[in-house]
DNA sequence: TTGTAGCTGGGTAATAGTCATTCAAGTATA
DNA sequence: TATACTTGAATGACTATTACCCAGCTACAA
């Protein structure tokens, strides 16, 4: 049994495709065939079920790839301590981003990461929270940044910012006479909302049940972006909610129409999540450092209330 | 990186010598040098510091090594994993089994775990709870018999059962008249005891503190046996303790002087412990059952009171 | 000096890899 | 229903690599 073996074996467990998995592998497809072939033979099972098509994994299968993973985790993680001693930091590393943080966060931090850590290839990819934990789970990101707490096992959350939910009230709104919000004016349809999907929108109907207003569930428009959502409300479509980062880049004559929160403060947790094997902790560490001290400057800390992401699925 | 190569490293940090690690490796020291190199060089660090005699491992060798025991742990777990599967039961089998309770336990399972797992190449060894300790951290021993609670981290510990303790009492001794010993009665000076290095001595002493009449320790003689204890007995020189499966053995002639404890009975636990690993569990398991179901018959379970195997150290 | 212990060099056998081909199963076409 | 067509894994022949052995060298301590 080897190493290589049983990342064959994980290719083709992870594709359900001799073919694919060994492109994948960089290796002809007969070679990884073989190699697979040898440890079913070294082990005397069968891994694979090739007479289905998409081949299946055996029970058996099931769990010699879960023992797998650990394994060729565990080796990677060699690798891991050496850089760590040498206290060097790079190498590829692929971070997932929810959509409705990723346009303010990332120019925030980006630049000044790639400039302290040049010789960190980061990869950077927009998702939403479920496909997130999915691939922090499997490996196949190194660390996510998505709204907490989660609380899921195997996986460790911490926290880099919490972001107050703001108010945008235009002019002829209900609400466009108060001086600060409450979460009891809230009426969650009269908000308008991000598509289904986004956790900020899970964050906001969190937020409107906490105060019992929630009135049956006849959304009338959601989008995709915020900034559409701030032309509905400016179109009398109603009010709607955005977290205090998106709020910045607003043009002058709409930021007038931002109402803040009564302390204390709706706000979401912004952490960075990441597997609690900790694989590539050092460059897990590093990225938490550049981007909490950036944010730090960005939003003042005060009296919050953490909202939850999640929705009752 | 291969799992040999890791294997390798293991040896030559376990023996710290490569002769002798290539020999227990059944390599050439050629071969393993050769291939320890090549994990050297592949994470380019040194891993051993071959200028010193013995050579020592660097501190990243440490780091690497504790990990490279992990992988190489969970590689074998996969074995495991397909036995379990197929239900066999088999391979080499190393229990380390401590002395007072070798001679009279391992003649009543022995014969039954063989013939019903003939598979199973059993490998006995008889040490001390200390040095079983260690073995069974490093993954010398599959599991081991010895007096608990031990509470060690990664340790698990499974009772078999509770052996109650027994005094056997000369004719002339003081406490001779008495129906039931009393803990009470005991006076530390007074009995003979195991040398040092045997928990079934800690046990003793122990209970004996429990009743606080212990007297200073000038104890007078000591030796390696019950039977030279029950001898020594015999001639005057004190009381002794024996624990109930030894006493099955005696002639009868002796057996008189055998006197119980009032209940609750002191007595000491003995358990398979394994690391928490659980590697190669389904023998563990199987041959936990097999003493289980045979002492049962052998020892009536009653009330009994646990005194610990821990001396000071 | 001798013994101990690891490294080096040359040669061999095992094996992980390649390419080209074959085989099996499903799918479309006549 | 038979026929070709496509997809995907297995097989065979060959090559490159490498894990291994043996013999000998070197460094060092007693």
């Amino acid at each position: 049994m080897t190493i290589t073996q049983l990342q064959y074996v994980l290719a083709v467990a992870e594709h359900k495709n001799f073919t694919l998995a060994a492109e994948k592998s960089f290796v002809t497809q007969p070679t990884l065939s073989m190699q697979v072939q040898k440890l079913e033979d070294e082990l005397d099972v069968l891994i694979f079920d090739r007479s289905k098509k998409p081949i299946t994994i055996t029970e058996v299968g099931k769990k010699i790839v879960d023992q797998a993973k650990n394994i060729v985790a565990e080796a990677e993680r060699i690798k891991d301590i050496v850089d760590q001693d040498k206290g060097y930091i790079g190498g590829d590393y692929t971070l997932g981003i929810i959509p409705t943080v990723m346009p303010t966060l990332l120019p925030m931090f980006l630049n000044a990461f790639i400039k302290k850590y040049p010789k960190v290839n980061l990869i950077i990819k927009e998702q939403s929270t479920k496909t997130m934990i999915k691939n922090v789970m499997d490996g196949h990101l190194d660390a996510g940044i998505a709204a907490t707490p989660l609380e899921i096992e195997f996986i460790k959350e911490r926290p880099l910012y919490y972001e107050p939910f703001v108010g945008y009230v235009p002019k002829n709104h209900r609400l466009a006479s108060e001086e600060l919000l409450s979460t009891d004016h809230l009426d969650v349809s009269d908000i308008l909302l991000l598509q289904d999907g986004h956790c900020f929108r899970e964050g906001v109907i969190n937020l409107c049940k906490a105060s019992q207003n929630l009135r049956g569930e006849h959304f009338k428009i959601e989008s995709g972006s915020f900034e559409t959502l701030v032309s509905l409300a400016d179109e009398g479509m109603g009010m709607t909610l955005l977290p205090y980062l998106n709020t910045l880049h607003l043009e002058e004559n709409k930021k007038i129409n931002l109402k803040s929160f009564q302390k204390p403060t709706p706000a979401r947790e912004i952490s960075l999540i990441y597997h609690k094997s900790e694989l590539k902790i050092q460059i897990t560490d590093a990225l938490r450092e550049v981007i909490s001290s950036i944010v730090r400057g960005a939003i003042a800390f005060q009296d919050v209330k953490i909202i939850s992401p999640l929705g009752k699925n």
